[in-house]
RNA sequence: GGCCCGUUGGUCAAGCGGUCAAGACACCGCCCUUUCACGGCGGUAACACGAGUUCGAUUCUCGUACGGGUCACCA
C-alpha cells in the first residue's frame, strides 16, 4: 500500500480549475420527484448563472437500491425541462468516468491517502449498531483501532481480516462550515462520529464518494438538500486532511407535502412524471418549482428557464421548508396555457381532443381555439366539456328555460324559427359572419342578444354550460350540423 | 434524547429598527358578458409566545413552544 504520488498528481492535474462547476448526483433510484427536480434546477442556474459548467453524475454506490431504467427517467426528465448538462455520463468529460461504481477504484487509493495523512483509520470490528429502537442512548463508535500500528494493521489485512476505513475526527474543538443560504455554523466536534468511508466491500460510503468526487470533479458549488446540513461539518474536515480547497455548500430545504412530511412518492405525493401526467407543462413545472424555495425579489412570477439563468441568485433561496401547492401550479399552468401560441396548444391539446371527438368533420384546431382560455390543465380537456360535439347529448326542453336571458320555450321557438333560414342563407360560414348575423338578427327581432343566443347554444350543445357561446359552437360544428341540431330542437319544442 | 436548522395570512412570499406589514395563489363579492372561462375592480386574512436591547421592534439578543433534519458498512 505505497502511495502512487505520481497518479495521485495526474488525477489533481485533470481538474478544471478557475470556472464555476456544479453538479447534479442522484441515485436512480427510479423517479424524479419533485424536491429532485429542483435541487437540479437551482444547481444548473446556478451554474449558468455563473457561466459555468453543469454536470451530471449518477451515484449508485448503493447496489441493493439500484432501480433498472431510473437513469433513463433522469435523463429524460432533465430533457425535458430543458437542464441540459455540459458532461455526464452519456456525452463523456474531462473528469469521467461519471458513474460512481466506474470509479470504484478511486475512492480505496483515496482512502489509503487519506489514512497516510492521518484522518481515517483502518478499522477492524464488526458491524456495531448502537442505536435503539427508541432513538435514545445513542453512542459514538469507539475502539481501539485508531490506535493500531502500521505494522498491525498491515498484518491483520495480510490476514484476511474485513476492514473498513473511518474518518478520524478530532476528539475536542469545533468544527465551523459555511454555508451560502444558512450562514456560518460551528458545531462541537464530540458531536460527530467516526464515519465509515470505505465499506468492506470497498466501495466508499455516500459521503466519501462525494467529496471525492466533487474534488476531482473541480466541483465549485455543491447543491443539496438540507438534510445533509448535519454531515457537512464532517466533509469540511476531510477537506481540510486532504488539503483540498471546500467548494461553497447551498443547502436547500425541503419540499413538503403539509407542514410535516416532506414531498414523496411512497406519501401518493406526485412526482415530476406524475404532473406531466395530469396535464401539466414541464414550463409551467419548471417555473412553479423554482419559486418554491426561492424568490427574485420583485413581483414578477413568470420565467422562463433562460429568463430563471437571467435572474437567478442563490440570496433568494429560502432557509424554511416550502409545502407544495398544486393549486399554484395549477395556476402558472393556465398562464402558462394561455401565453401559449395557438398553433402550439393545438398541437399539444389534439391528442386529448381526440380522445373525446372523433368525428373527421370537425377540426381539432378549432375545438382548441375554445378550449385554450378555459382550460387550466390538459386533462380539463374532458368530455363533460366537449363531448357535446361528437354527439348530441339527451337534453330536456326546460333547458330552453333561462330568465336572465329572457328566454322560455315558446321564445325559443320564434327565436330558432328566425336562426334556420338565417343560417341557410348565410354567405359563408366564417365566425364572424355567424356572429354578426346573429347579432343582427336579435336587433331585428327587438331582442337582447341573450334572448337570442341562449336558445341556440342550447340546441346546437344540449347543455347550459358550454365552453365558448353559440357562435363559436356553431362555426365548429358547421352548418349543417349547426341546422340539424337547431331542427331537431324546434321538432321537439312544438310536439313535446 | 444529543447536535443542527427553521417559524410573516390557508399556501408561496416581500420585508432586512420607524411601513396603514407588499405582491401572488386560493376564497368571497362586484363589473364585463351569449352560458362557462378570460379580463377588470374590490374584500376577508399574518409577524408563534415571553423577556430583554432601543426613543422605537416583524426586523437585533436570549429563552419557551411548535415543526423539521440528523445521529447507518443508505444515499
Amino acid at each position: 500500500m505505497a502511495i502512487d504520488k505520481a497518479w495521485f498528481d495526474e488525477m489533481e492535474a485533470r481538474i478544471p480549475k478557475g470556472r464555476v462547476r456544479t453538479r447534479f448526483a442522484p441515485s436512480p433510484t427510479g423517479y424524479m420527484h419533485v424536491g429532485n427536480l429542483r435541487t437540479a434546477l437551482y444547481t444548473y442556474l446556478i451554474a449558468k448563472s455563473l457561466g459555468g459548467d453543469f454536470l451530471l453524475r449518477i451515484e449508485d454506490t448503493d447496489q441493493s437500491r439500484l432501480v433498472e431504467g431510473a437513469v433513463d427517467i433522469i435523463y429524460a426528465t432533465m430533457k425535458k425541462c430543458g437542464l441540459q448538462h455540459d458532461e455526464g455520463p452519456d456525452i463523456g468529460g474531462p473528469v469521467g468516468p461519471y458513474v460512481q461504481t466506474e470509479r470504484r477504484d478511486l475512492y480505496g487509493k483515496y482512502a489509503e491517502l487519506l489514512v497516510e495523512k492521518g484522518g481515517a483509520y483502518y478499522c477492524f470490528c464488526d458491524k456495531g449498531n448502537t442505536h435503539d429502537a427508541e432513538g435514545t442512548d445513542i453512542k459514538k463508535h469507539k475502539c481501539d483501532c485508531p490506535k493500531l500500528t502500521k505494522e498491525e494493521v498491515e498484518a491483520k489485512i495480510a490476514a484476511g481480516i474485513p476492514y473498513v476505513i473511518r474518518q478520524k475526527i478530532p476528539a475536542e474543538g469545533t468544527t465551523t462550515f459555511s454555508d451560502l443560504v444558512f450562514g456560518d455554523i460551528e458545531v462541537p466536534n464530540d458531536s460527530l462520529d467516526d464515519n465509515v468511508l470505505l465499506k468492506s466491500d470497498g466501495l466508499p460510503t455516500y459521503n466519501f464518494a462525494n467529496v471525492i468526487d466533487d474534488h476531482l470533479m473541480g466541483i465549485t458549488h455543491v447543491v443539496r438538500g438540507s438534510e445533509y446540513l448535519s454531515s457537512a461539518p464532517k466533509y469540511n474536515l476531510l477537506y481540510q486532511s486532504f488539503g483540498w480547497e471546500v467548494p461553497a455548500y447551498i443547502h436547500c430545504a425541503p419540499v413538503m407535502r403539509d407542514a410535516q412530511h416532506k414531498m414523496s412518492k411512497r406519501n401518493g405525493d406526485p412526482s415530476y412524471e406524475d404532473l406531466i401526467e395530469m396535464g401539466y407543462l414541464s414550463e409551467a413545472v419548471v417555473n412553479y418549482v423554482a419559486l418554491l424555495g426561492w424568490n427574485p425579489g420583485g413581483e414578477r412570477e413568470i420565467y422562463t428557464l433562460s429568463e430563471l439563468v437571467e435572474v437567478f441568485d442563490v440570496k433568494g433561496l429560502s432557509k424554511s421548508p416550502a409545502i407544495f401547492d398544486i393549486n399554484k401550479l395549477t395556476y402558472f399552468n393556465s398562464e402558462y396555457i394561455r401565453a401559449l401560441p395557438a398553433e402550439e396548444f393545438a398541437k399539444i391539446a389534439e391528442p386529448y381532443i381526440r380522445a373525446i371527438v372523433t368525428n373527421e368533420d370537425l377540426n381539432p384546431a378549432k375545438i382548441a381555439g375554445i378550449l385554450q382560455q378555459r382550460c387550466e390543465k390538459l386533462t380539463d380537456i374532458t368530455a363533460e366539456k366537449i363531448g357535446f360535439f361528437e354527439e348530441l347529448p339527451a337534453y330536456g326542453l326546460e333547458l330552453f328555460e333561462n330568465k336572465k336571458s329572457k328566454c322560455n320555450k315558446e321564445v325559443a321557438v320564434d327565436m330558432l324559427l328566425a336562426v334556420l333560414p338565417l343560417f341557410q342563407n348565410l354567405p359563408n360560414w366564417e365566425q364572424q359572419t355567424i356572429h354578426d348575423g346573429l347579432i343582427n338578427l336579435a336587433q331585428e327581432l327587438g331582442v337582447k342578444n341573450a334572448t337570442l343566443m341562449w336558445p341556440v347554444r342550447i340546441a346546437v350543445s344540449g347543455q347550459t354550460v358550454t365552453p365558448g357561446g353559440a357562435v363559436e359552437i356553431c362555426h365548429i360544428l358547421g352548418r349543417y350540423n349547426s341546422l340539424s341540431r337547431i331542427s331537431e330542437a324546434m321538432a321537439r319544442l312544438m310536439t313535446e
